[in-house]
RNA sequence: GGCGCCGUACCCAAGUGGUAAGGGAGCAGUCUGCAAAACUGCGAUGCAGCGGUUCGAACCCGCUCGGCGCCUCCA
């Protein structure tokens, strides 16, 4: 039975949907005006984990996850570059997909654009202007707060302790330093789409209320985004939503934690942010091996709770890894085990039962991981034993099965890279291409003459192969029928 | 000023009333021609500090110290 923290309630709360068997969730996607940073990451992660988990529930998932696509920021972005809104959106939506398919991220089911909503969103202002909750100046539609009496539900905070904090600049068309606007209108030169109050453009937080609804239904199980979206914008999807519709919106709220870097949130202002490309860059292991080690660490902490970003955490997560494929390699192996299964059969059935119930417990996955550490350390143990080919193949099965809501240990082995690998800058979009130095033929070919000179016994040529293959980022193991696997 | 979060071993990180999971790093041993991997063993009498409640507290309460977030665009 899975349970979820629910921002709304402040308490974890047994996860009921409103369709048994369907669960139809909806997270805040990004702004794309620029390459997505680990944050992003995390966040997207954190939910594909969620509707991976469902799914492995047996429920059936509908996952929405809007793209914001008109917005000051891209404007400015579009008007810096001299190109269209469209070229800087376009861009950066397949970048967003490039990225987070290398983290292994699944496409959601629906993947709207505020742009293709346009008619929805004046249509749900309108029907807010209609119950008196918004009102139009000068061509903008402000959603009123004071009309909405359950404003600050989500985030807890009251009416008067916000408007201290409110900015100095309120405009003074506002009826309330609070209202936020639903509709704006536009300037020469911007985006525009005709509406009953002119041409104009949506405002950021009725998007998502017009697409949740349009896709979902007015009610609906889960919405999800990072923690810094409690307040305002979710709030405010919560005023427009439930204030046009009159009934509940989502029915649990859940949010992610940050990542750091030194203790301090990671994000633009501060300029503390590493985008996914460049990590993908930079990193000296391959693009599958690096998306593993990324996923691994983002999972390593609690989603809820803040997480550091550092080359030695990716260099943990990697040594991490490292134990489960090397303990792969060895299940992949000929063997002439003959060991019987019975103990394999119950580490499974633990690891399942401990697996579930860390994912239930608020989608636990730090002790999910443990547990399969676990499972690890235990088929370690059987094959030293000798365990049968079946149940190598079970155990293997069994890794990937239950890696999977994790989206972890589903490649077959790890090629890792550029230890030996070199850079060679030429391609048109300015990037660099690697290109395998040593390729694996060449290895196999040093692994033949070593074999070679171990058999009679020149374990002085034996070595110097050994060394000129570890200068080169590539690792042999003998093993006990004089035969060596190798890795990166 | 308002609201809120965090502080567990060298590092990362679970645990939120019943006596400290797991990983990484390290050390020692077994195995090995050597090595790697694997296995075995070692590692916080204590959970920022000080008080309090309790038969019992890392977990509850109070205070103090240190770090951070939101209130403005933000995953």
């Amino acid at each position: 039975m899975l349970k979820l923290f629910n921002t709304l309630t402040g308490r974890q709360e047994v996860f009921e949907p409103i369709e048994p068997k369907k669960v139809r969730m909806y997270v805040c996607g990004v702004t794309v005006y620029d390459y997505c940073h680990i944050g992003h990451a995390r966040s997207a992660l954190v939910f594909d984990v969620l509707r991976r988990y469902l799914e492995s529930c047996g429920y059936n998932v509908t996952f929405v996850k809007n793209f914001t696509d008109v917005d000051d920021k891209i404007i400015k972005r579009a008007n810096e570059q001299r190109v269209s809104c469209d070229a800087i959106t376009t861009k950066y939506i397949q970048a967003y997909h490039e990225d987070m398919g290398k983290l292994g991220i699944r496409v959601a089911t629906e993947e709207p654009k505020a742009t293709e909503h346009i008619a929805d969103i004046i249509q749900l202002t309108e029907r807010l202007v209609a119950k008196s909750l918004a009102y139009a100046v000068e061509g903008d539609v402000y959603f009123e707060v004071a009309n909405y009496s359950e404003y600050g539900r989500l985030s807890k905070r009251r009416l008067e302790d916000l408007q201290a904090g409110a900015r100095v600049d309120v405009d003074e068309r506002k009826r309330h330093p609070m209202d936020f606007a639903l509709w704006k209108s536009s300037k020469p030169g911007e985006p525009a789409w005709e509406s009953p109050w002119g041409a104009g453009r949506p405002g950021w937080h009725i998007e998502c209320s017009a697409m949740s609804m349009q896709h979902l239904g007015e009610t609906f199980d889960i919405h999800g985004g990072g923690m810094d979206l409690i307040f305002p914008h979710h709030e405010n999807e919560i005023a427009q939503s439930c204030g046009a519709t009159g009934k509940e919106f989502a029915r649990y709220w859940v949010h992610n934690g940050f990542v750091q870097v030194n203790q301090e949130k990671m994000s633009k202002s501060l300029g503390n942010f590493f985008t996914i490309r460049e990590i993908f860059e930079k990193s000296e292991w391959s693009e599958e091996v690096m998306g593993e080690i990324l996923r691994y660490f983002l999972l390593s902490t609690h989603y809820h709770g803040p997480l550091d970003f550092s080359d030695q955490a990716l260099k943990e997560a990697k040594n991490a890894l490292n134990g489960f494929y090397d303990l792969f390699g060895r299940l992949a192996e000929p063997g002439v085990g003959t060991m019987p299964n019975p103990s394999l059969t119950q580490a499974i059935e633990r690891s399942r039962v401990g697996f579930t119930s860390a994912m239930d417990d608020d989608l636990n996955t730090p002790v999910a991981i443990a547990v399969l550490q676990g499972l690890r350390s235990d088929v370690n143990k059987m094959v030293d034993k000798g365990l049968s080919i079946e149940g190598r193949k079970e155990a293997r099965q069994e890794f990937r099965l239950l890696g999977e809501s994790l989206g972890l240990f589903q490649a077959d082995t790890w090629q890792f890279g550029s230890a030996i690998a070199e850079t060679l800058p030429i391609n048109l979009d300015g990037t660099a291409t690697v290109r395998l130095v040593l390729n694996e033929s060449d290895i196999e070919r040093m692994l033949i003459e070593r074999r070679e000179a171990r058999n009679r016994k020149d374990f002085q040529r034996a070595d110097e192969i050994r060394k000129s293959l570890a200068a080169q980022g590539v690792i042999i193991e003998d093993k006990p029928d004089g035969t060596s696997r190798w890795k990166r």
